[in-house]
DNA sequence: ATTCTGACGTGGG
DNA sequence: CCCCACGCCAGAA
């Protein structure tokens, strides 16, 4: 596993969520400068599993639907978490997204 | 090397 | 907003 691959760059920026926010898998993508690699994102949560400190369940994609709540162990637990840090979810679906929203090319300094 | 996949995004309708 | 199709690229088999 290369310290600087693709996985660990995303843990970085995923790591820096602040508690009850969120952000999309292409927001951090443009924010790596991959851009157009938001899939790689979203799959490099997926062996965050190996990485309890990223917070995954705060990475929705960018409509605000937790697509990947199946990964989380095959349960709701995605869900329960954000609601647990005052986001209201309906159907898998963020509510009032933009005010949890959280742009890593905004917020974090860049490079 | 090739092939396939994927927790996405965007654009057109 | 929904639906459909294409693009995108790193990593695993």
């Amino acid at each position: 596993m290369k310290e600087d691959s693709f996985f660990l760059k995303v843990y970085q920026v995923v790591r820096k969520i602040p508690y009850g926010k969120v952000t999309s898998y292409g927001a951090i993508a443009k924010y790596l400068g991959a851009g157009r690699s938001a899939r790689m994102v979203g799959w490099a949560m997926n062996a965050s599993h190996n990485d309890p400190s990223v917070p995954a369940h705060r990475v929705v994609n960018k409509k605000g639907l937790l697509t990947g709540k199946h990964h989380f162990g095959g349960s709701n637990i995605m869900q329960q978490l954000l609601e647990n840090e005052g986001i209201k979810i309906i159907d898998n679906q963020i509510q009032n997204l933009e005010t949890h929203y959280w742009d890593p090319q905004v917020e974090l300094p860049p490079f």
